[in-house]
Formats: C-alpha cells, sequence, structure tokens
DNA sequence: ATTAGAATTTTGATGACTCAAAATACTATA
DNA sequence: TATAGTATTTTGAGTCATCAAAATTCTAAT
C-alpha cells in the first residue's frame, strides 16, 4: 500500500486515543467525537471514515461509529511512536520546554522517516515513555500501557510518584511545571474534599498544592518503591 | 498572507537554486527547467508560477521564465536556511551519513517551526555552513555566498581545503564520503589531464585519487591558510 | 522569410480533502 | 407510540495540486 497521507495517519491516532479515552467498554467512537477532535465538520469525518474503511485500516458501523481494525490500529501506534519519541527529543536534546514540543511534534511526526525516528529512539536509551508519561510504543507498534491510579483514587498519605498526565493542554502543562508537578516527582495526596472539589497535594520540598478534582484526575500516580 | 503551502515552498526553493545555478547573466529560469527540477509535468508548472507571481512572489513572463522577486527570494532564503540546518544538525548530533540527510532534510524543512530552527541553530554554535559546504542563511533571510574555486581553475600542486560540494546525489557523496574527500579536508590537484578528461587529487593520508572533470567542476576549494 | 522542431501555455479532468446545508436516522421523553 | 431534538449522512460545491494532450508561440536553420 502507499504510504498514509498525513490526514490518514491523524484520522487514525485520533481514532486510537478517542478509542482510549473511552475505556473499554465503548469501543466506537462517534463521528461527532471523532469530527471534534480533528476540528473538521462531521460530514468530513463520514466521508473520510468510509474511505478508511475501505482501506481495512477501520470498522464502521453507520450511526454507531467507527473502530480501528488491528492494521488500524498498528498504524496508529507507529504515529504515536514517532510523536512521543519526537517530544522527548525535543525536551531532552534541545531542552523545549513541556509545553511547547506537542504543536511541534503534531507536525514532524509526519515527516520523520523510520530511520530517524530509530536514531532518535537508540539515542534516548528506547525509553519507555515521553515526558508526560505516555508509554512509547515498540516499532513494530505493541506498546505496554500500564495502570495507573490518579490523585483521586490512589491512598492518602502515602509517597508516590507522578507517573503521567493525560491532558496536552499547554497551560495546564506551564501550570504543572510551575508547580513542580512533572513525571517522576514524588508526592503524596493529602486530602480529598468533594464539596470543595478539590485535592490537597504536598508536592517538591514540601510544597503544598491545591488542584481541582478534574485536573486531578488527569495525574497519574504509582506507588512509590523505597529503593534505600 | 498565510503561510506557504510545502508546494509554494519547494517551487520558491527550486527558482532560487536554478537562478543560482545559471549564474548571474541568466536570471530568468526557463519552466522546462523547472519542471524538471520539481518532478512535475510543465504545464503544471506554468500554472503554479502565475498564482506564485499574483502571490508576488516571483516575476513571471509568459515564455521567457520565471525570477524570484525580494519577498520570494527572503521566503527561498528562509527554506534554504531549514533544510541546511537540518541536515547539519542531523549530521552533528544524530550521527547521521552525509548522503542519507537531504532526502530526510528535503521533508522535515517544511514542518520545522521558526522557533525549533532557532534552537538548532544555537546550538549548532551558528555555523556557516552545512555538511556540504552550502551557506546558511540568517534569520532574516540573508546569506553570504563566498566565491571559491573549483578543483579545475585552483593553481596545481598547492594546498587548498575542500569547502563545497554543489551536488547532492548520494551515490555521488558516498563515493566522495569514501575517498575521504568531505568539506574540511585538506588536499592538493596534482594533474589535470584535459584529453583524459580527468584530475588526480592528493587526499588525506597522501591518498592518490582520480576524479572526472564533471566531478571534479562540483568540487569547491580555497587556499590553505597556514595557521602554524 | 519560411518552416520544422522544441518549448510553453491552455484546456479539460482527476484525486484528496474540505465545508454548508439539506435530508435522514436515531433516541429519549412525554 | 408519537414526536421533538440531536446526531449522522448525503448532496453539491469549492480548493489545491496535479496530469494528458491539444493549441500556441518561439527559435533556428534553411
Amino acid at each position: 500500500m502507499a504510504l498514509p497521507s498525513s490526514t490518514v495517519e491523524n484520522y487514525l491516532k485520533a481514532i486510537y486515543q478517542a478509542q482510549s479515552a473511552q475505556g473499554p467498554e465503548h469501543r466506537l467512537v462517534p463521528m461527532g467525537r471523532l469530527a471534534g477532535a480533528l476540528g473538521v465538520v462531521p460530514g468530513t469525518a463520514t466521508t473520510m471514515v468510509k474511505t478508511l474503511a475501505e482501506s481495512g485500516l477501520v470498522d464502521y458501523e453507520p450511526y454507531a461509529g467507527v473502530r480501528l481494525t488491528p492494521a488500524g490500529e498498528k498504524l496508529a501506534a507507529l504515529v504515536l511512536r514517532r510523536h512521543r519519541l519526537i517530544e522527548l527529543f525535543l525536551v531532552k536534546v534541545l531542552g523545549m520546554s513541556w509545553a511547547e514540543v506537542h504543536d511541534e511534534a503534531e507536525r514532524l511526526e509526519h515527516a520523520a522517516s523510520d530511520r530517524l525516528i530509530d536514531r532518535i529512539d537508540a539515542m534516548l536509551g528506547r525509553p519507555a515513555a515521553d515526558p508526560h508519561g505516555d508509554p512509547i510504543p515498540d516499532s513494530s507498534g505493541s506498546m505496554v500501557t500500564p495502570e495507573y491510579q490518579t490523585l483521586l483514587t490512589c491512598p492518602l498519605g502515602s509517597p508516590v510518584v507522578l507517573t503521567r498526565v493525560t491532558d496536552q493542554d499547554s497551560a495546564f502543562l506551564r501550570f504543572l511545571e510551575s508547580s513542580g508537578l512533572k513525571p517522576g516527582q514524588a508526592i503524596r495526596v493529602e486530602s480529598r474534599d468533594a464539596a470543595a472539589d478539590h485535592v490537597v497535594v504536598r508536592g517538591k520540598r514540601e510544597r503544598q498544592i491545591m488542584i481541582g478534582m478534574r485536573a486531578a484526575a488527569k495525574l497519574q500516580v504509582a506507588p512509590l518503591e523505597q529503593t534505600a
């Protein structure tokens, strides 16, 4: 097959991400959601999805939604691989900020060859995750996605490591950065208050940070392993 | 104005390069040449050039050819800047080979932001030339193009430095690499033989290399400065 | 000055992607 | 089970960049 256009790559990536976001129950992504994610009008998404279905990259059920086939899933994973390796590279090697690399990677991911991506992968030491903690698929397109708890579900008081941030909004990322809340950081949740809709976190250098529950749900953590 | 599509960037770059290759006399690039450089059919080039002319990026004289306006020239120089900085970056930082970076840069040059390019420029120490010795325009689009001699015109026997290679063909570059003929290398021309159509060069570690005259004309050199 | 041959331009079509807005199908509530 | 409201699909049209092939213009040689 001819190599997929960047439009096709973007559709596949968006479907992949929408599917993941929806959890394992609702595997069909409705057209409205897809169109919204891609910034196109719904009719456009319908048309495009039908041609993706003809290429065998997605299953399309009219009025119900769309889902990746194994072929589509692999392609989507390779796009994510490129995206995430590029993000990590821009941060680690070029010293760019966490918040500004997303848009850059969004464009570069369609232009970088497999050869280049592999060089980057090697130079970074075959990393498992990008700066947001999102897992990086290997070159065959497979990826392990550890299940983490969030600031809303982890045990109160125990030390945990921030492992993943599931929101790419750059204002949000800048806020996290200025609060010292980057993946790798050891923190603990001091309290939660459903009525006040907030969570209190003790972060770097015992600093106290208060965040809303909607935001807290986007911060994933793992139990801190005491490697004394 | 909206940012130029990568097609527009490619047309401007091709016109720029054709103009330079033609020397200062023939400033008008004929459509056939342009179409050939871009791998499109002549009619396509005509159509595209007319719309470039409407945007004020080129002057178009029907049946005669096309030439960049100052605006077009600036844009073309910025594309070359991106291309050359990316090439140098791929070689210096990612350790890719001279011969393989061209195609990669050809795609990345349309995706990299000014911000990224400036980071790369800074990291490389604001270099003056790319791995082929091609000068890198600054961020305002201006560039100094030193006039060098070639292996055909430089004095026989005197030591010179290889400064620039004016051919991007990857087989040719691989040949040069395997002969130790990369920019920066000190060499001297031992003899020229017009009848045999060759030039004999004494290169690295006194190695003797014979090159055809057409190829020799693509190797530019500067007198070696004895910094004893 | 004609004219054969080459280069260029024009014309008509195509493919990929998109939008606006009309038509249709679902869904939930009364 | 009607129906009002929302989501989806269809239809018709437009843009960008391209090609094939016909028409035109230029050029150089007789």
